[in-house]
DNA sequence: ATCCCGAGGG
DNA sequence: CCCTCTGGAT
């Protein structure tokens, strides 16, 4: 038994996706963009569960960017070490709160190209913030989640996040970008994990040249 | 290609 | 024990 073409199938798996995690957003706790920029640098290679417990106490501290471009680094290692890699991002979140001071009048830049200027932040982390917290056009977030979950479902073989970005912008329309990213990762999370995929519990095995069912 | 890093699940 | 978690910089 064939599967149809990936572009017979996508509209059908953003479909099925939608009904299945109706209410699929960000996950990240915050406030602002400023929050929400920061807990998305923190959330490289973590759960956003563990994010979400070392933030509050962040955003108490350093409420702002003028405070964080400041900070005590040993001060932010210790706020932020459960989310691991403590001392890169520690230079991250300083930097970049620097940035916001020093070029843009310490408010979170709502372009791409100023975005990804700061330290610690890449195409995927500033894609999230553009789609997420300003509610404008942005590419496809493409996480470990969303890449591991589209080469199983047979949409790309590609691994360079760049290049499945790229595919997934020309599979989806672009209004479906911001959501179709979160329904790819709660999918990812909750049903299409890492380790032993549930594909008996998969409202996309059907359509799934990987599924075991 | 490699490094950074802690914590939870299987 | 090994794998994985909303990556980015060198």
């Amino acid at each position: 038994m064939s599967l149809q073409p990936a572009s017979v199938r996508a509209p059908l798996i953003f479909k099925r996706l939608k009904r299945a995690y109706p209410d699929a957003h960000c996950e990240l706790d915050y406030a602002s963009p400023y929050q929400l920029l920061a807990a998305t640098i923190l959330s490289a290679q973590c759960t956003d569960k563990r994010v979400n417990l070392v933030t509050p106490a962040l955003f108490e501290r350093y409420p702002n960017a003028e405070s964080l471009a400041m900070a005590d680094p040993r001060e932010v290692e210790e706020l932020i070490k459960p989310t691991g890699f403590f001392r890169n991002k520690t230079k991250s979140l300083l930097g970049m709160a620097g940035g916001l001071l020093d070029r843009f009048g310490s408010s979170v830049p709502d372009r791409m190209e100023d975005l990804v200027t700061l330290p610690g932040v890449g195409r995927k982390t500033a894609n999230v913030i553009l789609g997420t917290a300003f509610d404008k056009p942005a590419g496809v977030v493409v996480d470990t989640h969303v890449g591991r979950v589209s080469r199983r479902l047979g949409l790309t073989r590609l691994s360079d996040p760049v290049k499945v970005e790229s595919v997934l912008m020309k599979l989806f329309p672009q209004k479906h970008w911001t959501l179709l990213s979160h329904l790819l990762i709660f999918h990812g999370r909750r049903v299409c994990v890492a380790r032993r995929p549930r594909c008996a519990e998969c409202v996309l095995n059907d359509l799934c040249p990987s599924s075991e069912v």
